[in-house]
DNA sequence: GCCTTGTCTTGACGTCCGTCGAATCAAAGG
DNA sequence: CCTTTGATTCGACGGACGTCAAGACAAGGC
């Protein structure tokens, strides 16, 4: 259920612990190759169903939050949420595991933080 | 050449000044209605070319730069550069400006500190 | 073992997106 | 006025995306 190896490096590869990887959209430009990691990540965001589901993930009060919880949320079938938290656990912002019945989806903060890092303005403490 | 308005809410609406406009996306579940609003800007970054663009416009030297600029600097045509710039100014990350022959585009910072504070594991000041 | 419940996968459909070539528009110079 | 240069718009094409219904899978209870 977590991430498969694929060969491909992705934002798991690079953000997966808390350092920062990458000086600000801002400070200098970005390579092709660190654009082509980072854009899949934001992309996942550019979805408003997504952009809540990651919302509710990341804000669930005891770090996780169960499937069963996330459907009802919405006026879409079940197979769709779960497509878009598929979207979510392959761009890397989210980890999940089932436990019995339930499946429960968890935030990977250490990438939401490269990414805020990204676009903000002022330059961090380190590169 | 900057923004039409069209009675759409978009995120230069709400994010066009420096003030926060929005709680941490980890502090607290986004509404529907923000989450419309915000994700065609996470949409717009997400492509490998859309990024490097915003990160050569937010880091351009004098604040802005020129479309000629732009435009060698990919394996691109042009009018798949400029399709692409339309796409950053309709999602209110940038605008442009024509002086003369050439057009020069220029980033908002306060959106893109939007964006970051949505993303950030610390909550803000206010809100 | 079999049904029930919860979740994911598959296959299909219409729509949107990225790309290009050709045409168009805008400004400057001869 | 016409040509040249820079940038955008238009029209078209293939591929990717969001959605659903139907089926498959996983775990638990009878």
């Amino acid at each position: 259920m977590s991430n498969q190896p694929s060969g491909l490096l992705t934002l798991t590869d690079i953000g997966a612990a808390d350092a920062p990887c990458c000086p600000p959209i801002a400070a200098q430009r970005i390579p092709a190759e660190t654009a082509a990691v980072l854009a899949p990540a934001f992309k996942a965001l550019g979805d408003p169903i997504r952009l809540q589901l990651m919302s509710m993930i990341a804000s669930a009060p005891d770090g996780e939050i169960c499937v069963c919880d996330l459907t009802p949320a919405f006026d879409l079938s079940g197979p769709t949420i779960s497509h878009h938290l598929k979207t979510l656990r392959e761009a890397g912002l989210v980890d999940s595991d089932r436990r019995g019945t339930w499946v429960y989806y968890r935030p990977r903060p250490g990438v939401l933080r490269q990414l805020a890092g990204l676009l903000s303005v002022e330059a961090p403490s380190s590169v």
